[in-house]
DNA sequence: ATATCTGTTATATAATAAGTATAACAAAAG
DNA sequence: CTTTTGTTATACTTATTATATAACAGATAT
Protein backbone atom coordinates (compact mmCIF):
# COMPACT_ATOMS: atom_id res chain seq x y z
CA UNK A 1 0.00 0.00 0.00
CA UNK A 2 0.71 3.72 -0.36
CA UNK A 3 0.99 4.08 3.26
CA UNK A 4 4.70 5.15 5.29
CA UNK A 5 4.61 4.97 8.84
CA UNK A 6 7.54 6.11 10.73
CA UNK A 7 8.05 4.27 14.16
CA UNK A 8 10.64 6.54 15.56
CA UNK A 9 7.96 9.22 15.30
CA UNK A 10 6.50 10.86 18.53
CA UNK A 11 3.48 10.67 17.55
CA UNK A 12 1.22 7.75 17.57
CA UNK A 13 1.01 5.05 14.92
CA UNK A 14 -2.73 4.57 15.21
CA UNK A 15 -2.78 8.90 14.74
CA UNK A 16 -0.28 8.33 11.85
CA UNK A 17 -2.75 6.08 10.05
CA UNK A 18 -5.57 8.49 10.88
CA UNK A 19 -3.59 11.11 9.44
CA UNK A 20 -2.76 9.55 6.73
CA UNK A 21 -5.98 8.39 5.54
CA UNK A 22 -7.90 11.82 5.99
CA UNK A 23 -5.15 13.33 3.93
CA UNK A 24 -6.09 10.16 1.59
CA UNK A 25 -9.58 11.30 1.16
CA UNK A 26 -8.88 14.63 0.72
CA UNK A 27 -6.60 14.47 -1.93
CA UNK A 28 -9.27 11.78 -3.79
CA UNK A 29 -6.47 9.22 -3.60
CA UNK A 30 -9.18 7.59 -2.31
CA UNK A 31 -12.52 7.72 -3.47
CA UNK A 32 -16.27 7.12 -1.43
CA UNK A 33 -16.36 3.41 -1.66
CA UNK A 34 -13.11 2.54 -2.55
CA UNK A 35 -11.94 -0.59 -0.31
CA UNK A 36 -9.15 -0.62 2.35
CA UNK A 37 -7.01 -3.27 3.11
CA UNK A 38 -8.26 -5.14 5.80
CA UNK A 39 -6.60 -4.54 9.35
CA UNK A 40 -4.94 -7.87 9.22
CA UNK A 41 -3.01 -7.32 5.80
CA UNK A 42 -2.20 -3.81 6.24
CA UNK A 43 -0.88 -4.57 9.54
CA UNK A 44 1.37 -6.95 8.50
CA UNK A 45 2.17 -4.75 5.24
CA UNK A 46 3.46 -2.37 7.74
CA UNK A 47 4.85 -4.07 10.66
CA UNK A 48 2.95 -3.36 13.20
CA UNK A 49 0.23 -5.12 15.21
CA UNK A 50 -3.78 -5.65 14.42
CA UNK A 51 -4.70 -3.44 16.98
CA UNK A 52 -3.31 -0.99 16.32
CA UNK A 53 -4.50 -0.55 12.88
CA UNK A 54 -7.97 -2.01 14.32
CA UNK A 55 -7.39 1.46 16.73
CA UNK A 56 -7.02 3.51 13.68
CA UNK A 57 -10.65 2.29 11.75
CA UNK A 58 -12.55 2.50 14.62
CA UNK A 59 -11.48 6.30 15.34
CA UNK A 60 -12.43 6.84 11.14
CA UNK A 61 -15.59 4.93 11.43
CA UNK A 62 -16.92 6.57 14.81
CA UNK A 63 -16.60 9.94 12.36
CA UNK A 64 -18.07 8.76 9.91
CA UNK A 65 -14.42 8.65 7.09
CA UNK A 66 -15.66 5.09 6.79
CA UNK A 67 -18.16 2.13 6.67
CA UNK A 68 -17.35 -1.49 7.89
CA UNK A 69 -19.62 -3.96 6.13
CA UNK A 70 -19.12 -7.99 7.76
CA UNK A 71 -17.08 -9.79 5.47
CA UNK A 72 -16.86 -6.87 2.91
CA UNK A 73 -13.99 -5.50 5.01
CA UNK A 74 -13.77 -1.71 5.35
CA UNK A 75 -14.90 0.64 2.97
CA UNK A 76 -14.62 4.84 2.43
CA UNK A 77 -17.63 6.20 3.32
CA UNK A 78 -19.83 6.29 -0.14
CA UNK A 79 -23.27 7.88 1.76
CA UNK A 80 -21.78 11.68 2.05
CA UNK A 81 -18.62 12.73 4.59
CA UNK A 82 -19.34 14.26 7.63
CA UNK A 83 -19.96 18.38 7.52
CA UNK A 84 -18.48 20.75 9.41
CA UNK A 85 -20.26 20.29 12.89
CA UNK A 86 -19.54 22.12 16.18
CA UNK A 87 -17.08 19.42 17.31
CA UNK A 88 -14.76 19.75 14.41
CA UNK A 89 -15.26 23.80 14.19
CA UNK A 90 -13.62 23.55 18.07
CA UNK A 91 -11.05 21.20 17.30
CA UNK A 92 -10.21 23.30 14.58
CA UNK A 93 -9.58 26.79 16.02
CA UNK A 94 -8.16 25.00 19.20
CA UNK A 95 -5.23 23.77 16.10
CA UNK A 96 -5.03 27.12 14.05
CA UNK A 97 -4.91 28.62 17.63
CA UNK A 98 -1.85 26.78 18.46
CA UNK A 99 -0.17 27.75 15.49
CA UNK A 100 -1.25 30.79 14.93
CA UNK A 101 0.08 32.15 18.48
CA UNK A 102 3.56 30.30 17.86
CA UNK A 103 3.74 31.86 13.93
CA UNK A 104 2.92 35.38 14.78
CA UNK A 105 5.72 35.54 17.92
CA UNK A 106 8.03 34.60 14.84
CA UNK A 107 7.01 37.26 13.13
CA UNK A 108 5.14 35.76 10.47
CA UNK A 109 2.11 38.15 9.58
CA UNK A 110 -1.77 37.41 9.50
CA UNK A 111 -1.30 37.51 5.62
CA UNK A 112 1.72 35.18 5.46
CA UNK A 113 0.15 32.69 7.74
CA UNK A 114 -3.19 33.11 5.87
CA UNK A 115 -1.14 32.04 2.64
CA UNK A 116 0.50 29.47 4.19
CA UNK A 117 -2.77 27.95 4.89
CA UNK A 118 -4.42 27.99 1.63
CA UNK A 119 -1.12 26.69 -0.04
CA UNK A 120 -0.91 23.49 2.08
CA UNK A 121 -5.02 23.14 1.61
CA UNK A 122 -4.01 23.89 -2.54
CA UNK A 123 -1.04 21.35 -2.59
CA UNK A 124 -2.78 18.73 -0.53
CA UNK A 125 -5.46 18.63 -3.36
CA UNK A 126 -3.54 18.69 -5.80
CA UNK A 127 -1.02 15.58 -4.55
CA UNK A 128 -4.41 13.59 -5.52
CA UNK A 129 -4.88 15.22 -9.65
CA UNK A 130 -4.05 11.61 -11.03
CA UNK A 131 -6.40 9.52 -8.78
CA UNK A 132 -7.46 6.44 -10.93
CA UNK B 1 -2.09 33.80 38.10
CA UNK B 2 -4.09 34.19 34.30
CA UNK B 3 -3.57 30.50 32.98
CA UNK B 4 -5.77 27.56 33.55
CA UNK B 5 -5.44 24.06 33.05
CA UNK B 6 -7.65 21.55 31.94
CA UNK B 7 -6.78 18.15 34.17
CA UNK B 8 -9.40 15.98 32.16
CA UNK B 9 -7.66 17.34 28.63
CA UNK B 10 -6.04 14.84 26.73
CA UNK B 11 -2.96 16.88 25.95
CA UNK B 12 -0.72 17.26 28.66
CA UNK B 13 -0.58 19.65 31.12
CA UNK B 14 2.73 20.71 30.78
CA UNK B 15 1.89 21.32 26.79
CA UNK B 16 -1.20 23.16 27.38
CA UNK B 17 1.34 25.04 29.94
CA UNK B 18 3.40 25.95 26.69
CA UNK B 19 0.83 27.14 24.13
CA UNK B 20 -0.74 29.27 26.41
CA UNK B 21 2.15 31.08 27.45
CA UNK B 22 3.11 31.38 24.18
CA UNK B 23 -0.17 32.70 23.41
CA UNK B 24 0.47 35.16 26.20
CA UNK B 25 2.96 36.05 24.15
CA UNK B 26 1.42 36.46 20.83
CA UNK B 27 -1.39 38.41 22.14
CA UNK B 28 1.01 40.90 23.81
CA UNK B 29 -0.38 39.73 27.38
CA UNK B 30 3.07 38.88 28.10
CA UNK B 31 5.93 41.16 26.75
CA UNK B 32 9.26 40.61 26.40
CA UNK B 33 11.05 40.74 29.72
CA UNK B 34 8.38 40.42 31.33
CA UNK B 35 9.14 37.69 34.56
CA UNK B 36 7.45 34.82 34.94
CA UNK B 37 5.98 33.17 38.28
CA UNK B 38 8.74 30.51 39.55
CA UNK B 39 8.32 26.97 39.46
CA UNK B 40 7.20 26.16 42.46
CA UNK B 41 4.71 29.56 42.64
CA UNK B 42 2.99 28.53 39.60
CA UNK B 43 2.44 24.80 40.33
CA UNK B 44 1.63 25.71 43.89
CA UNK B 45 -1.04 27.93 41.97
CA UNK B 46 -2.39 25.54 39.48
CA UNK B 47 -2.26 22.78 42.28
CA UNK B 48 0.07 20.56 39.89
CA UNK B 49 3.65 19.53 40.70
CA UNK B 50 7.00 21.58 40.27
CA UNK B 51 8.53 19.61 37.41
CA UNK B 52 5.43 19.62 35.50
CA UNK B 53 6.23 23.59 35.66
CA UNK B 54 9.28 22.88 35.04
CA UNK B 55 9.28 21.07 31.49
CA UNK B 56 7.12 23.31 29.85
CA UNK B 57 9.83 26.33 31.21
CA UNK B 58 12.41 24.33 29.60
CA UNK B 59 11.19 23.33 26.01
CA UNK B 60 10.26 27.43 25.98
CA UNK B 61 13.64 28.61 27.20
CA UNK B 62 14.80 25.69 24.57
CA UNK B 63 12.64 27.18 21.98
CA UNK B 64 14.40 30.55 23.05
CA UNK B 65 10.98 32.12 24.18
CA UNK B 66 12.15 32.09 27.43
CA UNK B 67 15.50 33.36 29.72
CA UNK B 68 16.82 32.44 32.84
CA UNK B 69 18.17 34.26 35.34
CA UNK B 70 19.84 32.66 38.38
CA UNK B 71 17.52 33.97 41.08
CA UNK B 72 15.61 36.35 38.90
CA UNK B 73 13.92 33.81 37.68
CA UNK B 74 12.34 33.34 34.54
CA UNK B 75 12.23 36.11 31.81
CA UNK B 76 10.19 36.53 28.25
CA UNK B 77 12.76 36.73 26.17
CA UNK B 78 14.00 40.50 26.03
CA UNK B 79 16.51 40.33 22.78
CA UNK B 80 14.54 39.19 20.32
CA UNK B 81 11.91 36.15 19.69
CA UNK B 82 13.45 33.15 17.33
CA UNK B 83 12.12 34.00 13.69
CA UNK B 84 10.77 31.25 11.63
CA UNK B 85 13.13 28.90 11.22
CA UNK B 86 13.06 25.49 9.11
CA UNK B 87 12.31 23.24 11.69
CA UNK B 88 8.84 25.70 12.60
CA UNK B 89 7.93 25.63 8.56
CA UNK B 90 7.63 21.58 9.09
CA UNK B 91 5.95 21.84 11.96
CA UNK B 92 3.34 24.42 10.57
CA UNK B 93 3.15 22.75 7.47
CA UNK B 94 2.51 19.44 9.32
CA UNK B 95 0.43 20.79 11.93
CA UNK B 96 -1.93 22.73 8.90
CA UNK B 97 -1.98 19.34 6.48
CA UNK B 98 -3.79 17.47 9.10
CA UNK B 99 -6.36 20.13 9.84
CA UNK B 100 -6.67 21.06 5.99
CA UNK B 101 -7.40 17.57 5.24
CA UNK B 102 -9.87 17.07 7.19
CA UNK B 103 -11.73 20.71 6.68
CA UNK B 104 -11.50 19.51 2.77
CA UNK B 105 -13.03 16.55 3.67
CA UNK B 106 -16.02 18.17 5.83
CA UNK B 107 -16.44 20.50 2.88
CA UNK B 108 -14.75 23.51 4.07
CA UNK B 109 -13.46 25.26 0.51
CA UNK B 110 -9.69 26.42 1.07
CA UNK B 111 -11.18 30.11 0.82
CA UNK B 112 -12.96 29.20 3.99
CA UNK B 113 -10.21 27.46 5.65
CA UNK B 114 -7.91 30.45 4.63
CA UNK B 115 -10.32 32.77 6.24
CA UNK B 116 -10.61 30.65 9.34
CA UNK B 117 -7.29 30.89 9.23
CA UNK B 118 -6.85 34.75 9.48
CA UNK B 119 -9.90 35.09 11.57
CA UNK B 120 -8.43 32.96 14.77
CA UNK B 121 -4.62 34.61 14.17
CA UNK B 122 -6.67 38.14 14.12
CA UNK B 123 -8.40 37.11 17.35
CA UNK B 124 -5.55 36.25 18.84
CA UNK B 125 -3.76 39.58 18.70
CA UNK B 126 -6.90 41.48 19.68
CA UNK B 127 -7.35 39.49 22.58
CA UNK B 128 -4.70 41.72 24.00
CA UNK B 129 -5.64 44.84 22.96
CA UNK B 130 -5.60 46.25 26.70
CA UNK B 131 -2.43 44.87 28.10
CA UNK B 132 -0.95 46.74 30.48
C1' DA C 1 -20.64 -28.16 4.58
C1' DT C 2 -16.26 -26.64 5.42
C1' DA C 3 -12.49 -24.14 5.19
C1' DT C 4 -11.33 -19.20 4.90
C1' DC C 5 -11.37 -14.32 5.58
C1' DT C 6 -13.71 -10.46 7.70
C1' DG C 7 -14.24 -7.25 11.83
C1' DT C 8 -14.64 -7.71 16.70
C1' DT C 9 -13.77 -8.78 21.50
C1' DA C 10 -11.10 -10.33 25.37
C1' DT C 11 -6.79 -10.93 28.07
C1' DA C 12 -2.22 -10.36 29.11
C1' DT C 13 2.14 -8.22 28.82
C1' DA C 14 5.84 -4.93 27.82
C1' DA C 15 7.50 -0.28 26.89
C1' DT C 16 7.05 4.41 27.13
C1' DA C 17 5.18 8.87 28.69
C1' DA C 18 3.11 11.81 32.12
C1' DG C 19 2.69 13.30 36.55
C1' DT C 20 3.76 13.31 41.35
C1' DA C 21 6.61 13.17 45.70
C1' DT C 22 10.93 14.23 48.12
C1' DA C 23 15.28 15.62 48.53
C1' DA C 24 19.26 18.03 47.68
C1' DC C 25 22.46 21.29 45.23
C1' DA C 26 24.56 25.81 43.68
C1' DA C 27 23.94 30.56 42.71
C1' DA C 28 22.12 35.02 43.71
C1' DA C 29 19.90 38.31 46.84
C1' DG C 30 18.38 40.23 51.06
C1' DC D 1 23.24 33.25 56.85
C1' DT D 2 18.82 32.51 55.59
C1' DT D 3 15.78 32.62 51.65
C1' DT D 4 14.46 31.96 46.94
C1' DT D 5 15.80 30.84 42.50
C1' DG D 6 16.44 27.15 38.76
C1' DT D 7 18.34 22.63 38.44
C1' DT D 8 19.24 17.77 39.13
C1' DA D 9 18.43 13.22 40.96
C1' DT D 10 15.71 9.34 42.48
C1' DA D 11 11.58 6.79 43.09
C1' DC D 12 6.94 5.81 42.42
C1' DT D 13 2.27 5.70 40.37
C1' DT D 14 -0.67 6.03 36.59
C1' DA D 15 -2.09 6.15 31.81
C1' DT D 16 -1.09 5.42 27.05
C1' DT D 17 0.77 2.92 23.35
C1' DA D 18 1.87 -1.23 21.20
C1' DT D 19 2.30 -6.00 20.94
C1' DA D 20 1.01 -11.04 21.45
C1' DT D 21 -2.48 -14.70 21.43
C1' DA D 22 -6.75 -16.43 21.28
C1' DA D 23 -11.34 -16.86 20.20
C1' DC D 24 -15.98 -15.61 18.21
C1' DA D 25 -19.67 -14.71 14.68
C1' DG D 26 -20.89 -13.45 10.14
C1' DA D 27 -20.00 -13.72 5.27
C1' DT D 28 -17.76 -15.88 1.15
C1' DA D 29 -16.07 -19.16 -1.95
C1' DT D 30 -14.63 -23.76 -2.88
Amino acid sequence: MWMEIDLQSEVPIYEQLVDQLIEGIASAQLRPGDPLPSVRSLAADLGINLHTVNKAYQILKQDGFLQVHRKQGVVVQPDGMPGVDAAFRAKLARGLRTLAAEAAVRGMTEAEFAEQSAAVYRQLLTKGEDAK
